[in-house]
RNA sequence: GCGCCUGUAGCUCAAUCGGAUAGAGCAACGGCCUUCUAAGCCGUAGGCUGCAGGUUCGAGUCCUGCCAGGCGCGCCA
C-alpha cells in the first residue's frame, strides 16, 4: 500500500517535470509514513516540504500542485494539504479490510517480505570463550542475534548463523591448567590454586570426570609441578607472568598428555554451551573453530608482510593499523612468536568473505567496541570489502538483584548464568525481556523482578490475547455455532466498529514492521509491535462479543479473530516466543 | 586525558530519512466480571526530552560546547 502512494507521487512528479513546475525530477523516492493521527489520513507524505525550496514555492502551493498532478486510484478515498504543506492519504474502506483477506490467504506466509533479494548474509553472534557457561549477558546478545537473523530471514535474505569458538589461546590454556589443578586436587595433592585461574565450581566439576576417566594417568608430583616457579600475586608476584609460568610447567610435565585435558575440557563446555542455546531456541549452522584458522593466520601474516604493513619492534610483530584509521598499531605476532587473538580474526574474516556473502554481520558485546578499527583496518589491507561488515554492539545487560548490582565475572566464579535465568523465569520471558530495549541501550535486568512471574511481564500480556483467540474457537464449538471463513470474507464490510478497524489497520502494518525492524536490526520494534496488536485486540475482546447471533457478522469477525491469530503467531515466532492456546 | 554508547513521566523504556499535539508498560488514583479466560478493558494524573548555543518551514533526533553515567584505551580474548 505505502508503494502504491509512493508510486502515485513519482508519477505526479514526473508530471510535474513535464509541466516545468519542478526544474529537475529529484529522483528520490518520495517519503510515505504511516500517520500517527486518524485525522491525518492513513499516510502522509511530507515531500511538498522537501521540494518547496527548489521549486521556489511555497509548501502549500507545492502540496496543491502535487495533488493536482497525482493520477486517479482505486484504493484513495480522498487527499487532503495539512498542516505546513503535508499531503494526506484517506484509503478506501475496502482497502483497510483486503489486509484480512490477505492474511487468512497467506496465512503463517503473512508479513515475509522480499526485500532482501536472497542476498547471503552470515551472522555471526554469542560466541562466548568456551572456557565457562554461558551467564546472562551472553544471553541478551544470543536473543538478539537468533531474533536478527529470523527477522532477516522473513524479510528475504538468505540467513546463516555461526558460532566463533575461541578454542586457541591462553585464556583455554588457563581454562585446561584450572582444571588440572582441581584434578590433582581430586588425587589428593594439595597445591596453591591461581590467583588468575578459573574458580567457578564447573571447572571442579570437569575434573571429576576427568579424573572418573583418567584416574591417575595425569598426576604429577606436586613439588615437580611448583619446583621453581615465580611467584603468584598473592605472595607479592604478578599473576600473569605466575599462570603462564604454570602453563609452560604443565605442558612439560604432561607431554602428549596435556591434550587430554585441554580437550576434555573444551568438549564439557562447549557441548554445555550448544545444549544451553538450543534449549533457548537458539540455532546455528556453524560452529567455527578459531583453531582451524592455525594456517590460514599464517598466510595473512606473510600476505600483510609482502605487502608492507607489517613491522618489528620489541621482539615482537606489529600491524599498521594507525594507516588505517586505528588509532594505534597492533602486534599481530607476540615476542614469544605465538599469534595474537586479532590474528586469528584477520584470517576468520578473510575466511567469511571468501565463502561468499554478500553481507557479514558480527555481533559484539559492548566492550569490545574498541576493537572495531582495527578489523576494519585488516580487512582494508587485506584487500578486503569492509563496506560488507558491520558489527553491530549490544550493551550488556547491568544485573539487579533487588536494589543490589550483581557483579559479573567469569573468573571469581560468581555469575548468574543464563541456564539459571531460563530456569526461573522461562525461555519465552526471557527470549522477550531480551530484545525488548534496542540494543545499543544499556539494560537494567532486576533478577528479582524477573523471576517473581509476576504480571509485569509483558509476555503474558501478548501470549495471552493468542490463548483467546483459541479460546473462542473452542467456544465456538460448544456454542453449536460454525465459523465459514468464505462468508466471512464476503462479509468483512460488516467491520465497522472504531475497534475493528483499529486492529485491521494494526494487522495490515505487520509486513511494514518486518521490514523496518529487519533493516534497522532492531528486533525491538517487534516486541512493541506485539504489544500494540495484543493491546488492539484485547480492546476489541472487551468491547464486543464475537460469537453473534448475526451469522454474517460472526463469520466478519472470526474472520478478522483469526487473521490476528495468523499474526500473533508470526510475530512471535520470528522472536522465538511460544504462542500458547491456552493459559 | 582520548574514543565509543547513553541521558525522554516517580521507575523501565518507545518515538519511522528531521515531521503534525513526545507515547507505552509498571507504580498511583477512579471505574468495568450473570456475557467468547479480569494474565483483560476504560478513565485520571504525571514532561523545560541533562544544560547552553547553532542549523531550518520544522529538532528528542543533525552540528558545537559543557554536565552526568556506562564501557574501552594489553604482546588478554
Amino acid at each position: 500500500m505505502k508503494i502504491e502512494i509512493e508510486t502515485l507521487l513519482k508519477q505526479a512528479l514526473t508530471h510535474l517535470c513535464a509541466q516545468g513546475v519542478l526544474p529537475i525530477n529529484p529522483g528520490s523516492n518520495p517519503t510515505v509514513t504511516r500517520s500517527k493521527d486518524p485525522q491525518h489520513g492513513e499516510y502522509a507524505s511530507n515531500l511538498a516540504m522537501t521540494l518547496a525550496k527548489s521549486a521556489g514555492l511555497n509548501p502549500r502551493d507545492m502540496a496543491t500542485a502535487i495533488v493536482e498532478a497525482l493520477p486517479a486510484s482505486e484504493v484513495i478515498d480522498r487527499v487532503e494539504i495539512a498542516g505546513p504543506g503535508f499531503i494526506n492519504f484517506f484509503l478506501n474502506p475496502e482497502s483497510n479490510t483486503r489486509a484480512v483477506a490477505q492474511i487468512l490467504e497467506q496465512g503463517s506466509q503473512f508479513g515475509l517480505s522480499d526485500i532482501g533479494k536472497g542476498k547471503k548474509i552470515l551472522i555471526e553472534f554469542v560466541s562466548a570463550n568456551p572456557t565457562g557457561p554461558l551467564h546472562v549477558g551472553h544471553g541478551r546478545g544470543a536473543a538478539y542475534g537468533a531474533a536478527l537473523a529470523d527477522l532477516l530471514a522473513a524479510a528475504g535474505f538468505e540467513v546463516e548463523r555461526e558460532y566463533y569458538v575461541n578454542d586457541a589461546g591462553r585464556q583455554m590454556d588457563i581454562l585446561a591448567v584450572s582444571v588440572w589443578l582441581r584434578y590433582l586436587e581430586l588425587c589428593g595433592e594439595s597445591l596453591p590454586f591461581p590467583v588468575n585461574g578459573y574458580r567457578g565450581s564447573y571447572v571442579k566439576q570437569i575434573a571429576e570426570d576427568l579424573f572418573n576417566q583418567q584416574q591417575h594417568q595425569l598426576r604429577e608430583p606436586v613439588l615437580e609441578v611448583l619446583a621453581d616457579l615465580p611467584k603468584d600475586e598473592i605472595d607479592g608476584g604478578d599473576k600473569e607472568i605466575y599462570i603462564d609460568a604454570l602453563i609452560q610447567r604443565a605442558r612439560k610435565l604432561l607431554q602428549n598428555r596435556y591434550d587430554i585435558v585441554f580437550n576434555i575440557a573444551l568438549n564439557i563446555i562447549l557441548d554445555d554451551i550448544k545444549n544451553d542455546l538450543a534449549e533457548f531456541g537458539v540455532h546455528y549452522q556453524y560452529w567455527f573453530s578459531e583453531r582451524s584458522l592455525e594456517k590460514k593466520s599464517l598466510a595473512c601474516l606473510e600476505k600483510l608482510q609482502q605487502a608492507g604493513y607489517l613491522y618489528e619492534k620489541d621482539g615482537a610483530l606489529w600491524f599498521r593499523s594507525s594507516d588505517f584509521g586505528d588509532e594505534k598499531d597492533r602486534v599481530v605476532q607476540r615476542d614469544n612468536g605465538q599469534p595474537t587473538y586479532f590474528t586469528s580474526d584477520i584470517a576468520y574474516h578473510l575466511e567469511k568473505i571468501e565463502r561468499g556473502y554478500d553481507r557479514l554481520i558480527d555481533i559484539w558485546g559492548a566492550d569490545h567496541h574498541g576493537y572495531i578499527p582495527r578489523v576494519n583496518a585488516a580487512m582494508q589491507a587485506m584487500g578486503l570489502d569492509a563496506g560488507k561488515l558491520d558489527i553491530l554492539l549490544v550493551q550488556f545487560a547491568i544485573l539487579y538483584r533487588g536494589k543490589e548490582k550483581v557483579s559479573m565475572s567469569t573468573r571469581s566464579g560468581e555469575f548468574v548464568t543464563l541456564r539459571e535465568l531460563r530456569h526461573e523465569v522461562g525461555n519465552d520471558a526471557a527470549r522477550f525481556f531480551y530484545i525488548m530495549r534496542r540494543s545499543e541501550q544499556h539494560m537494567d535486568f532486576d533478577l528479582e523482578l524477573a523471576k517473581s512471574q509476576s504480571n509485569d511481564n509483558p509476555v503474558y500480556y501478548v501470549q495471552y490475547a493468542h490463548a483467546r483467540i483459541c479460546s473462542v474457537f473452542r467456544q465456538l464449538k460448544e456454542k453449536n455455532f460454525v465459523y465459514l471463513q468464505a462468508q466471512g470474507l464476503k462479509h468483512l464490510d460488516r467491520l465497522t466498529e472504531t475497534h475493528e478497524t483499529a486492529l485491521i489497520k494494526t494487522l495490515g502494518r505487520f509486513p511494514e514492521v518486518i521490514e523496518n525492524s529487519a533493516l534497522t536490526a532492531e528486533p525491538h520494534q517487534l516486541t512493541y509491535y506485539l504489544r500494540e496488536l495484543a493491546n488492539a485486540f484485547h480492546s476489541y475482546y472487551n468491547a464486543h462479543q464475537f460469537l453473534v447471533d448475526d451469522a454474517d457478522l460472526r463469520n466478519a469477525r472470526l474472520a478478522l479473530v483469526e487473521a490476528c491469530g495468523y499474526v500473533l503467531r508470526n510475530a512471535l515466532s520470528i522472536i522465538g516466543v511460544s504462542a500458547p492456546e491456552s493459559m
